[in-house]
DNA sequence: TATGCGCCTGGTTA
DNA sequence: ATAACCAGGCGCA
C-alpha cells in the first residue's frame, strides 16, 4: 500500500469486469508504469499516486499527494530529491484523510484516464457481430480498454519498444523516471519492501546535455539518442504542438478545456492521418510507433498499430494478404502497414484500435493461459505463464507418442497444436499451446492422451 | 520507390 | 554450455 502524507480514503465506483478489468489492462502493453502490490495497483499520474483494486462489482481507487502541495494541473513543481537516494517518508506523518475536492479531482482522473464514458461491452457485442473470429477470442479477454494516457509519456514509450519486450520497456520507463521525473511518494508492503514512485519527466527534463550519454549508461541502447533528440524537438515546440493532434473528441487528461483547447497553437482540423504523419517526422517514431501513441495518447481509436504480431494475426487469423499463396513480403513495409489498419478498420469500424488490443493481448504469450478459454480465473499475482507439464524422461516417448497419435486421428489440421519440448536433466517440460483454428480440438484430449502415461504434477507457475 | 542491414540489450531457443 | 535468434522497429545506405 502507499505511504505518503496525504492519502484519501478509499472510494469505489461500480464497475464490472467486462467493462474494466485492470489486471488485463494495465499489463497488455500500453502503459508500462503500473506496478501490482499485493491486491493493489499503483502509478504516479498527473503529480500523485493513484491506486487501484478490484473486485467483481466495484473499482477502488484512491489518491496519495505528496508531501509539498501541488496545484492540481498546475506547474510541475520541481520538488526532484536526489533520484538515487531513497526517500524517507517522513516518520511522523501520519496519513490523514482528505477532503472531497482531491476526490472528485481523482475520479475525473480516472475517468478520463480509462475511457469510462465508453460502453465496452456494447463495443464487443458489436465487433463480435462482425466478425466471428473476433466472437471466439474475446469471451476470455473482457474488460480490456484502451487507455487515455499523457501523449508525451506515450511517446517516449514507444519510442522505448521497438524491438523490444514488455518487461523490458517497463524496467526502461521506470528507471526513466527515477533519475527525471519528479519524486511523488514511495510503496511501503510487508513482503516487498518500499519502492519510490516518481512522476513521468516532462519534456524540458529530458532535452537538456547528456541525457543521452546517460540513458545509454543506463540500458536504454540506440533509443537513448531518439529519446534525448525527440525531448528537444518537442521542447522547442511547445507544449502544445503534441496536444493540438488529438482527437478534438477525446478529452485531454490534464483536465483542460474542451476539444482542441490545449495548446495555444490550435490545430484547425486534427485528423488521425495528420497526427500520425506529424508523428513520424520524429527521430525514432515509425509508422507502428505513431500509430501507438495516436490510439493510446491522442484519442485516435481507428489507429491500428502494425507490428510483427499483428500482422502475424492478419495472416493466420484473417487470410490477409490475398487468396491462394501468400504474399511473400517478409518485411513490414509501409504499404503493408495501410493495408493491414484499412482491412482491420473495414472489419471493426472507428474503434478498430481498441478491437486490435483485444486480439493482441490474446496472442501475447504471457497470456497463453488466459488464451485457452474457460479457467481465466484470474486475479491473483501469478499468472503469465504457458501451461507446462513436467515429467520424468523416461515417460518422454510414450507422450509423444501420444501427442502425434492425436495429431494425425484429428485429420485435417495437425499444425492447430503445437508442442514444445524442453529436456532437462531429469525432467522433460512440454508447452502446449492451440492456434484455434479449430475448437474440436481442445487441449484438454491431448492432456488425457497424456494422462494415461503418467502420473505427471500439473505445473502452472 | 523499394530491400537490406546495423543497432542496444536481455531472454529464449536450438 | 554457448551461440543464434528473437522481441510490439527505425533510420540509413
Amino acid at each position: 500500500m502507499a505511504v505518503g502524507p496525504r492519502v484519501s480514503e478509499w472510494r469505489k465506483l461500480p464497475m464490472s469486469l467486462t467493462e474494466l478489468c485492470i489486471d488485463t489492462t494495465l499489463r497488455c502493453g500500453q502503459a508500462f508504469r503500473w506496478r501490482k502490490v499485493e491486491d493493489e495497483w499503483h502509478c504516479t499520474l498527473q503529480g500523485r499516486i493513484l491506486s487501484l483494486k478490484q473486485d467483481a462489482t466495484h473499482l477502488h481507487y484512491r489518491t496519495t499527494w505528496p508531501k509539498q502541495t501541488t496545484a492540481p494541473g498546475g506547474p510541475a513543481a520541481p520538488l526532484t530529491p536526489p533520484p538515487s537516494s531513497l526517500p524517507s517518508p517522513a516518520p511522523d506523518q501520519t496519513s490523514t484523510p482528505e477532503d472531497d475536492e482531491d476526490d472528485d479531482d481523482t475520479l475525473s482522473l480516472l475517468t478520463t484516464y480509462f475511457n469510462l464514458p465508453i460502453s465496452l461491452s456494447a463495443l464487443y457485442t458489436t465487433w463480435s457481430a462482425a466478425d466471428p473470429n473476433f466472437a471466439r477470442r474475446a469471451p476470455s479477454f473482457t474488460g480490456i480498454r484502451i487507455l487515455n494516457q499523457p501523449a508525451w509519456e506515450a511517446l517516449v514509450a514507444f519510442i522505448c519498444s521497438s524491438n523490444n519486450n514488455i518487461s523490458r520497456i517497463s524496467s526502461m520507463v521506470t528507471n526513466l523516471c527515477l533519475h527525471y521525473g519528479p519524486y511523488i511518494g514511495t510503496t511501503t508492503t510487508t513482503t516487498s519492501g518500499s519502492e519510490p514512485l516518481h512522476d513521468f519527466p516532462s519534456p524540458s527534463a529530458l532535452a537538456g546535455d547528456g541525457v543521452e550519454q546517460k540513458l545509454r549508461a543506463l540500458g536504454f541502447g540506440y533509443r537513448a539518442r531518439y529519446i534525448a533528440q525527440t525531448a528537444q524537438i518537442i521542447n522547442a515546440k511547445g507544449e502544445g504542438w503534441l496536444d493540438g493532434l488529438r482527437n478534438p473528441l477525446s478529452p485531454p487528461l490534464g483536465g483542460g478545456g474542451g476539444g482542441g483547447g490545449g495548446g495555444r497553437l490550435p490545430n484547425p482540423q486534427p485528423t488521425y492521418k495528420a497526427a500520425h504523419e506529424a508523428l513520424l517526422s520524429l527521430p525514432g517514431v515509425g509508422p507502428k510507433v505513431a500509430d501507438c501513441v495516436c490510439l493510446m495518447g491522442l484519442g485516435w481509436a481507428e489507429a491500428v498499430p502494425v507490428d510483427t504480431h499483428v500482422w502475424q494475426i492478419a495472416t493466420r487469423d484473417y487470410k490477409f494478404g490475398g487468396g491462394g499463396k501468400g504474399s511473400k513480403t517478409k518485411t513490414l513495409n509501409r504499404a503493408i502497414h495501410d493495408a493491414v489498419g484499412d482491412h482491420f478498420r473495414g472489419i471493426w469500424g472507428e474503434y478498430a484500435g481498441w478491437a486490435q488490443s483485444v486480439l493482441f493481448t490474446a496472442n501475447l504469450k504471457s497470456f497463453a493461459r488466459q488464451a485457452e478459454g474457460g479457467g481465466e480465473g484470474d486475479g491473483d499475482g501469478e499468472e503469465g505463464k504457458v501451461e507446462e507439464e513436467v515429467k520424468d524422461v523416461k515417460e518422454v516417448k510414450e507422450v509423444v507418442v501420444e501427442v502425434v497419435k492425436k495429431e494425425m486421428t484429428t485429420g485435417d489440421k495437425p499444425t492447430a497444436l503445437r508442442s514444445t519440448m524442453r529436456v532437462t536433466k531429469r525432467k522433460v517440460v512440454i508447452k502446449t499451446e492451440v492456434d484455434e483454428e479449430t475448437d474440436d480440438m481442445p487441449i484438454a484430449d491431448v492432456k488425457v492422451a497424456a494422462t494415461r502415461t503418467s502420473k505427471r504434477r500439473r505445473v502452472r507457475a
